[in-house]
DNA sequence: CAGTGGATGCTCT
DNA sequence: GAGCATCCACTGT
């Protein structure tokens, strides 16, 4: 069976468990993306979290129901595509940080102008631009469409590193990518 | 390649 | 009024 659509409670875990098994997995939005090649964590007691400093207007969906979408503007220019996870007391989020596109080619090039395929979605917001995700799709659930995620077939090798544009909680491992990929935002 | 800085708008103090 | 979970163009090797 290919084109398996991911159970709902994949959601329902711990960011830091979520985040590599979503690496390989096929997210599409209205039919356009590819295989998630890079992810970020994040988890409400930890400063790098737009959870830290706890509920507010921006951050509801983090404090939502898990398995569905958390949208937010980056440096007022950029949407970025989180996915809300579940934690006992705690909110937690995964970045979708970047994708191989492997569907909807045309429609991406046209979204972000002509570039070598491998910078079409190697980013939060070149992801999102490319997708066409925007923050009318804040809060929606992940399970319906637009939204698609479809099962990885295989066990991809998973690179650990640091996250990637924060200055605090710096140090810790939390970005993890398929290893070797030509479609990360940076290397591992 | 590596490093730097500007664009841009919204959230929260 | 500060500070961004970014991207791109531009500089200098």
């Amino acid at each position: 069976m290919r084109e398996k659509p991911l159970s709902r409670d994949f959601f329902a875990r711990p960011a830091r468990e979520v985040a590599p098994d979503l690496i390989g997995v096929t997210l599409l939005v209205d039919g356009v993306g590819g295989p998630i090649v890079e992810v970020e964590a994040y988890q409400q007691d930890e400063p790098a979290s737009h959870a830290y400093p706890g509920p507010t207007k921006r951050n509801a969906a983090m404090f939502g129901p898990p398995g569905r979408a958390y949208v937010y503007r980056s440096y007022g220019i950029h949407w970025c595509l989180n996915v809300v996870c579940l934690a006992p007391g705690r909110a937690d989020a995964v970045l979708l940080r970047a994708l191989e596109p492997t569907r909807g080619l045309d429609a991406m090039r046209a979204r972000r102008g002509v570039e070598p395929e491998r910078a079409l979605c190697s980013g939060p917001g070149k992801l999102c631009e490319a997708l066409a995700v925007t923050g009318a799709y804040d809060g929606l659930p992940l399970d319906e469409p637009p939204f698609a995620f479809l099962a990885r077939e295989t066990e991809p090798e998973i690179a650990v590193g640091r996250r990637i544009g924060i200055t605090k909680a710096a140090e810790l491992e939390w970005r993890y990518g398929l290893a070797g990929s030509r479609f990360l935002s940076r290397r591992f």
